[in-house]
DNA sequence: CTGAAAGCGCTTACAG
DNA sequence: CTGAAAGCGCTTACAG
């Protein structure tokens, strides 16, 4: 393995300059550069990274901690860490994997990983409702920055990067609507969601502004399970409420939607209208395909890396991305 | 940030002795270690990992490529990588995540990390038929493992720890038997998957085993999707080959069949016993529940940690693991 | 059992 | 535009 010192050598150069070809080319005239390049090029020299962090104390690492649960379903998280790991890659950085505890005891390792400087610092994502994590960073001034909102009453602590679910459940209801539904159903979570209430005012709204009916149309699950999306979308249809949409909160309920409508000898998309959120793997897989919302993966992850490495310019970031409605057999009428 | 000299300085050794402390204590008198750990807790202090690496030259990191398949879709890769880095941690090491081109064009990439001494070797994972990357890191002498085999004719280059697919293939077939099912049927792959055609061998042999038919039961999907699943299903139903029972090669598959089932109103369960493969989220979350068999997913972990960070004794490690049949509704008759 | 010293491979003011 | 020197924070033989 060639040191700098070595291509230096090999070059006839000192090794600030070898430095300077590598991360600051205009300072070389350009035949000491083209001399250099091919020392370095020959001896297949490639930069030692701890050298480097530890010198410049930044080691270019993103934390990021692995979800554990056994009972919720994480459907779209290769296609975040994907795009995560991508966005970073640009900037030159990576993503460091870690397991913590859920909630205010994993702190203690992420402080730990900081402060050793296994990590700058970190990407959350998983964000619960009133997560007390990001009070805890801030506190410690370590960097970090959220996928998701915390709902507090207050402030949020830090910057964060999140998809508008209000908006999306708008855009569901109004697509609904423009295929000739007329008494769309939300069937959602429990009031502890704050990403829940988030999407069933979104669907409120835009219902009331459409002039259709809200009243004993919107259902609550007591998990995010196909077989509770298939009780409660029995129970809409059992107490005769006419519907004819149905704006699921997770496409996990969307496909419990559809099944029950199946078993009824309903059919999705021509007689009840269904959409789902998240765009999962399912979405696409299942038939007639589930419409749902897709977020923008590769725009969300270059944002939380631009807002973590980009320094603290003032105010912390806030973005609000709008999810996009992919439409299939589920809500199509024809 | 404390360092090693305040320490030593706050207790009055030399730095030598602090780092005796931390990484070998019982050199150190009791009465001194216990003078420096008082001094590490009252300074807070956390070794610079990125100093200690540089001198050891290891960076006590783990490579791995995160998939990016917008077709195939990886349902259990949450719990993959959270066994991962759990064992990871147990060794006091981490995971670092990266992307890179499939096949062979994305060796270079490889090679560059380990060449700048981002990780130390990788696991490999996601591991393809005849999948070109084993051979070429052990060209290059780069540390590796792989979960899952290559399915060449030849040695496979390197340790590896996989799952029984050919064992787990024949147990589904004796649960079905046992359960009182005659004529079983395999729901598999195209015949260029290594991985399929060792599960299809194993449903064979059990089946000839227990003297039961396998002529026209094995049939073939073009993919891995829900839609094959009920296609390939329909086939088997429409022949009139009375299956009474279907081990399929994935969950997404037996999804299918469960789905095409119920379409023709025959009950998975008391009517056809239905098995799938990994044990994923959808396998519980349906209904009725899918039999389906489970990856010792920390086993793995632990095993592909062990012989990554275990030095090569020998000949390379290989290790076949069993999988474990979770039994739900779908194959359960009354 | 404890300590002084060298060195891992870089980068960064600073001087020429 | 180029170079000599200091230093980032550790660990590791080696000597006492």
């Amino acid at each position: 393995m060639a040191t700098l010192k070595q291509v230096a050598a090999h070059a006839e150069v000192s090794v600030q300059t070898v430095s300077n070809a590598l991360n600051a080319p205009h300072r070389l005239r350009a035949d000491t550069l083209a001399r250099v390049n091919r020392s370095i090029e020959l001896l297949n020299y490639r930069p030692n990274r701890n050298a480097r962090s530890l010198r410049t104390s930044a080691v270019e690492l993103i934390g990021y901690c692995v979800p554990n649960w056994p009972n919720r379903t994480h459907l779209v998280m290769d296609q975040f860490l994907h795009a995560l790991c991508a966005a970073a890659e640009r900037t030159a950085r990576h993503i460091l994997l870690f397991t913590a505890e859920p909630g205010v005891d994993g702190m203690p390792t992420y402080d730990d990983l900081h402060a050793r400087r296994l990590v700058d610092g970190f990407v959350l994502s998983q964000t619960e409702t009133r997560d007390p994590r990001h009070g805890w960073l801030k506190n410690q001034e370590i960097p970090f920055v959220s996928f998701g909102r915390v709902w507090k009453e207050t402030t949020q602590p830090g910057p964060w990067v999140d998809v508008d679910g209000a908006a999306g459940s708008a855009l569901a209801v109004r697509h609904l609507y423009d295929t000739g539904r007329r008494r769309i159903a939300f069937v959602g979570w429990p009031k502890s969601s704050g990403l829940g209430e988030d999407r069933l005012g979104g669907w409120r709204t835009e219902c009331k502004r459409l002039g259709l009916p809200t009243t004993s149309l919107a259902v609550r699950c007591r998990e995010d399970s196909i077989e509770e999306g298939a009780r409660v979308t029995g129970e809409l249809l059992d107490a005769g409420r006419e519907v004819d949409g149905i704006v699921a909160l997770s496409d996990i309920l969307a496909l419990g939607a559809l099944r029950e409508l199946t078993r009824r000898g309903l059919r999705p998309g021509p007689d009840v209208g269904v959409t789902g959120f998240d765009d999962s793997p399912l979405a696409e897989v299942v038939s007639p395909g589930l419409t749902s919302f897709r977020q923008p993966m590769d725009l969300i992850a270059e944002e939380l890396i631009a807002i973590l490495t980009g320094g603290s310019g003032g105010a912390p970031a806030e973005r609000l991305l709008q999810p996009e409605l992919v439409i299939r057999g589920s809500s199509v009428p024809g």
